[in-house]
DNA sequence: GCCAACGTTGGC
DNA sequence: GCCAACGTTGGC
């Protein structure tokens, strides 16, 4: 069992979206980092914190879990995507998504407070120039996290 | 909109 | 395999 930190921009998929939605397809991932959390180190039942990203308020806006393994994202062979890849092809895809299902909104725990918490001084996401939109969590920062947001 | 930081691309 | 140029992320 690992723990996870994954970004969406609230404009797109809010944690509201996840509630209503109850799952979603962690669709859009380009980077080989962030692909390869979800294809190799992922498993199901994995702990995610649903962090809101290049909005007004940037921070932990919910909890998530992995819902369902790797497979390949869809959107990379739509050529009417943003996300759409010409080098990618059913037979040899490249980009993968997971399923995450939505467990709970919680307050907004803000980047700023976060960056102010010194047991969380370590996490992957507040590192300097840190811009993977899939980070990993420890046991204890995920404990100190849920901890605040109580 | 700015810009620091970092990833990717492609010429050599 | 190097590295300059370019593109993207994301906080501010």
């Amino acid at each position: 069992m690992r723990y996870w930190l994954m970004k969406s921009e609230p404009d797109d998929v809010s944690i509201d979206d996840l509630a209503s939605m109850g799952e979603v397809g962690w669709y859009g991932v380009r980077n080989y980092q962030a692909r390869n959390f979800m294809r190799d180190a992922m498993a199901l039942g994995d702990g995610v914190l649903f962090y809101h990203s290049s909005c007004p308020q940037p921070g932990v806006a919910g909890l998530a879990e992995v819902s369902r393994l790797a497979y390949p994202d869809p959107t990379q062979f739509d050529p009417e995507s943003r996300y759409f890849d010409p080098k990618s092809t059913p037979d040899q895809p490249r980009w993968q998504q997971v399923d995450v299902r939505f467990v709970r909104k919680t307050r907004l725990l803000s980047l700023d407070e976060m960056r102010r918490m010194p047991t969380l001084a370590g996490m992957q996401v507040l590192q300097r120039g840190n811009r993977l939109s899939i980070t990993s969590v420890s046991e204890a920062e995920w404990r100190d996290i849920l901890a605040l947001l109580d």
